[in-house]
DNA sequence: CCTCAAGTATACTGATCGGTGAACATCGCC
DNA sequence: GGCGATGTTCACCGATCAGTATACTTGAGG
């Protein structure tokens, strides 16, 4: 087993370029020539930093999610009120869509990707599933009575947000809306 | 401009085969040689009927759509409830679903094809358009006060069920609930 | 000074990609 | 009886795919 986390310079730079790549035009379409074009280094060293292209695309998605969870973090710290804190991820939400107009990486990367047994299946399952312990953590931080039932509830309209991203319609606004009246309803 | 449908019983048993191979596998992923192979046709049989891999993947798009929307009618005409009628689509979706544990189809598209300008951007985003219409028909048809709001909504939801789909906790009861307590919150 | 890791340069493999050309067979229909 | 549409057979195209081989350079640390 490989290491996950890139350590040289050269390793970063392949996976910036994969990142930029693989997300805006699709994990299958790239390929590897391109991605050492980009990042300024020889095929070779690619192969030399990941060993395969699965395992690169593994990469890029484990550096995605460690930027996505810092922010989400970064978004509840951010609230004074614990009750606020639990629709804080829906900030967050606004702030990564704006950069990120082709929806969520790890859906895109399922989509493609149809082996159960690769390893974007880990991460992509991993970082939903961690949402929603998070949603529960601070529903029950907040005190509310059924935390596990709200974390689900607010699970479902924060996926329908980034899915109907692309939509007319302000979608975000009106999921991060009916959040908040879940969460006011279940304190009140 | 070639039809989108195709009328030929070869051209039949391509989208059919195509249909099983895109959703499976995804779009990029499977090669119009095993298309052809799988729909016992010739290569060039298919590039009489379609002209492109382009045209074959809008076709089996088209194709889909059309399944999806008779079997939302269908829900919908079977209930007898004007108000029950608005959550129709949650119970379509169910059905749907169980046969198709890959996800949405029409996102999975516009994750392997960045090009705004394929057509099949424009059937993705027509498909979830013609549903957030209908559930503002449905609405106005039950006599909802704010039908638009009610309908964003409900697609919000709806969206959310079809994404959070392969995860472990129902998530489609969940959000079918949620929609029928928004429901009958809109008229109470 | 020597070593070892990181990276470069270039050429190559076999397979597969989307797409085409040309000649031939089969069929219903006027 | 001929004609046009549908479909077949099979060979072919240039491009790209993921991945490898071999030999060379560079720089930091002991």
């Amino acid at each position: 087993m490989q290491e996950a986390r890139p350590v040289t310079p050269a390793g970063r730079r392949i996976v910036a370029a994969a990142e930029e790549l693989f997300y805006s035009r699709g994990i299958t379409a790239v390929g590897v020539d391109l991605i050492a074009e980009r990042s300024g280094v020889t095929k070779r060293t690619l192969y030399n930093q990941f060993g395969s292209k699965d395992r690169l695309v593994a990469a890029y998605l484990a550096e995605r999610d460690k930027r996505w969870r810092s922010l989400v973090r970064d978004a509840v710290d951010a609230c004074a009120d614990r009750v606020a804190a639990v629709t804080a991820p829906f900030d967050a939400l606004r702030t990564w869509s704006e950069g990120n107009p082709r929806g969520c990486a790890f859906i895109n990367a399922l989509a493609e990707l149809p082996d159960p047994a690769h390893p974007a299946h880990r991460i992509a399952a991993d970082q939903k599933l961690w949402l929603l312990g998070l949603f529960e953590e601070l529903a029950a931080d907040a005190g509310c009575r059924d935390p596990g039932t709200l974390a689900v509830r607010l699970l479902v309209l924060h996926e329908g947000a980034l899915a109907t991203q692309p939509l007319p319609p302000d979608t975000l606004a009106v999921s991060a809306e009916l959040a908040t009246a879940l969460v006011r309803r279940a304190f009140g």
